[in-house]
RNA sequence: GGGUUCAUAGUUCAGCAUGGAUAGAAUGACUGCCUGCGGAGCAGCUGGUCGAGGGUUCAAAUCCCUCUGGACCCGCCA
């Protein structure tokens, strides 16, 4: 990419202090120095460590071989003479840091030179990865029961935020949504609708009218009442069973049934997923992986490796089980010879590291928000004409098993003990360097939240969410509690708006309200959702960014207006006389360190990264637009640098905000 | 009982991977700033024994150990 000012700065201190090393016959490799932005900006741009390391090889004090390097080794560097002296001030603090400072006048000349070099900024792809590596991500897959709640929302946004990262560092990724159709939660609504008296009318009529989506229908009404009915009704329970037997045949009247609600709860679910703007490239069903024999495959490989055996004796007499030194054992088959919700797993990520044949055709399911096709899984083209369309896609153009770098499972951290499972025995079978699964904490809600639902809080001040016992808040309700919440707010701050464009707008920014804040939180720390507090729209949300863009774009608009861009062809070489307060200097360091941000997020697949960047990105706009005014400013070549920095800041926030799936509005 | 994980300002959280200087935000409270480039903002002020104790180190919020407290996992459920 471009604007690699900062990361020259970086190269070139690196290399005068190998030189440093070189002098005392040493090399990086003994002595790995560390260069770092101090946390105090009296401190300068950048430090190291190197005199710390150092003092035990030379058995000097640091502050006596920091002393030494400033004044006799440094002044004599060749990495830093010979650049234009971009590397201002050298010095030495107690107790033995040495710090270097960017001279600024020469870093505002390189960043202007670099911005009329390159006026739109666009993505040069030559300096991302050029390998033709793929990545495959797994996200949201929610059972087809019922509708998503606030806590899949954040599997769903931290994957697709991921995705976006991945993409632009160059990756080529695909996504998946595993879709479990064949279990007992399916088999529970299945019951519901056939067994326990809930009206099955509904499921041919549409429920458009009373404004219900079949998801919400499903979960609240199928789903909850029929799991609160087993207690009293034990004969459901054998209905149960029966269900999960026929729904072993794809083709029982059972299967079909199924098939069709499964249907229509996927795609209200989807719904919900395309409103907060994830996208997918797959679905998976969980059906089509057990009739694909998969298992059948990956079985005998196991059996006859001797990861997994046949248990004689002890309470897994009759099993297949794989045996763990850390976990315990672990039951795939079971003695009546069906296969553990772990075991069903296996082929699933066997075949997603491409180590098995590939069963599948994909045909085209739907077209998504951002015009993407999404396709599904599938074995027998005329099977599944429930499912929708029929023209296919090339099975490589989807997955091209050969490149795969990577497969990053997104998954709750309960799940984290399996998963540790998976990788052992993938690891067995030599294939564990590319699986990876991300677990995250899930959401809890708060006690307030609790109580506006209604429910007892059990004497604690927050609870786990439970789609079973219909303890959630549903992810399209607080989607429309924050569209409600904005709008009033977009109301009152623009009148003169008309309702289809207060609507537009207040829709965006709940949409991005939201997706911030299940990425800025650490992955290894539970979320408490609180219906009022978790939906603000001051301080550290989408919100604030996007109010910095409106009013920098606003600012642009007048720019135009005003005729500064056409000046900007005819920029004057001596920006020397300029003076640029920090405000400017500051945003435009920052400006500058897009590109090691994006990449220490794509390397840590820590999406959190970008959202801090990105928010402190719009925290040095916003304090650049109160001291360094454009319009009001006297000196006009002053006045041009500035649009220039507007410019490039509009850019780089359109950028990161839609890596993170805000929406860049020009009002608000 | 065995294991994983978390504990940082009144509150919600960054920082910990790869140890480094005066521990950062947001929010709350309080105080300023709109005939202006849009106040969903800016500036200031208040607020911390980084859960406790020990160890390693020139240096620990960060690494190691113990303890306390919370959450989660440990089924021929999914």
């Amino acid at each position: 990419m471009i604007w690699m000012i900062v990361e020259n700065v970086i190269d070139e201190i690196s290399r005068s202090l190998e030189e440093v090393l070189a002098f005392y016959n040493l090399t990086k490799s003994e002595v790995n120095f560390d260069i770092s932005e101090p946390h105090v900006k009296d401190f300068g741009d950048f430090s190291t460590n190197i005199c710390f390391l150092l003092a035990k090889k030379l058995r000097m004090s640091p502050s006596e071989i920091a002393d030494h390097i400033v004044n006799t080794i440094l002044p004599t560097s060749s990495a830093l003479m010979n650049k234009n002296g971009l590397i201002d001030l050298v010095s030495f603090v107690n107790p033995g840091f040495i710090n270097f400072r960017i001279n600024n006048k020469v870093f505002v000349v390189e960043f202007f030179k670099e911005v009329s070099n390159n006026p739109k900024f666009k993505t040069d792809d030559k300096n991302l990865s050029n390998s033709n590596e793929l990545i495959l991500i797994e996200h949201t897959s929610v059972n087809p029961n019922k509708a998503l709640h606030v806590g899949h929302l954040r599997n769903a946004i931290v994957g697709d935020c991921l995705y976006r990262i991945l993409r632009t560092a160059g990756k080529d990724v695909r996504v998946i949504n595993y879709i479990d159709d064949s279990g007992v939660q399916v088999a529970d609504i299945i019951v519901g609708f056939k067994h326990a008296g809930f009206s099955t009318s509904i499921v041919d009529q549409e429920l458009s009218k009373e404004k219900t989506k079949f998801d919400h229908y499903c979960g609240n009404e199928i789903y909850v009442k029929t799991n609160a009915l087993y207690k009293s009704r034990p004969d459901l329970e054998i209905k149960r069973k029966t269900i999960l037997k026929e729904l072993e045949n794809p083709e029982s009247e059972t299967s079909l049934f199924t098939r069709t609600i499964v249907d229509r709860v996927l795609k209200d679910q989807l719904k919900t997923c395309w409103n907060l703007r994830c996208r997918y490239d797959l679905l998976c069903f969980e059906s089509q992986i057990v009739q694909s024999n998969l298992w059948t495959d990956i079985f005998s490989i196991l059996r006859d490796k001797e990861i997994i055996y046949f248990e004689n004796v002890g309470k897994n007499a009759g099993c297949w089980v794989y045996k763990s030194g850390k976990e315990g054992d672990k039951v795939l088959v079971r003695s009546d010879l069906t296969l553990t919700y772990f075991a069903k797993d296996i082929p699933f990520a066997v075949w997603k590291l491409g180590y098995l044949r590939n069963p599948f055709d994909y045909i085209f399911y739907a077209t998504q928000w951002d015009a993407s096709n999404l396709y599904r899984t599938n074995i027998t083209k005329n099977l599944y004409e429930t499912f929708g369309g029929s023209s296919g896609v090339e099975k490589e153009s989807m997955i091209d098993f050969s490149r795969i770098s990577k497969v990053i499972t997104i998954i709750d951290s309960r799940q984290e003990r399996l998963q540790n499972l998976m990788v052992e025995i993938l690891g067995k079978l030599r294939m564990d360097s590319k699986y990876k699964y991300l677990g995250y904490e899930p959401v809890i809600l708060s006690q307030s939240s609790l109580d506006s639902l209604g429910i007892s809080g059990e004497d604690k001040n927050s609870l786990h969410m439970s789609g079973r016992k219909g303890i959630y808040i549903e992810a399209d309700m607080a989607l429309s509690i924050l569209e409600e919440r904005s709008k009033v707010e977009t109301r009152n701050r623009n009148p003169e708006l008309s309702e289809e464009e207060i609507s537009y707008i207040s829709r965006e920014i709940s949409i991005s309200a939201i997706r911030y804040f299940f990425i800025k939180f650490d992955l290894g720390k539970m979320i408490t959702f609180d219906i009022n507090e978790s939906l603000s729209l001051e301080g550290d949300t989408a919100s604030y960014i996007q109010y910095a863009y409106a009013r920098g774009k606003r600012v642009e608009d007048k720019n135009i207006e005003a005729g500064f861009l056409e000046k900007q062809n005819k920029l004057e070489n001596n920006i020397e006389i300029l003076n640029f307060s920090s405000s400017e200097i500051d945003l435009i360091k920052h400006l500058c360190k897009y590109d090691i941000e994006l990449k220490q997020a794509a390397n840590n697949i820590d999406p959190k990264v970008l959202s801090k960047y990105l928010f402190q990105l719009a925290t040095l706009f916003n304090n650049f637009y109160e001291k360094s005014p454009i319009l009001k400013e006297k000196n006009e070549m002053l006045a041009t640098h500035r649009a220039l920095i507007l410019n490039s800041t509009l850019e780089k926030l359109e950028l990161c905000m839609n890596i993170i799936g805000i929406t860049p509005l020009t009002r608000m």
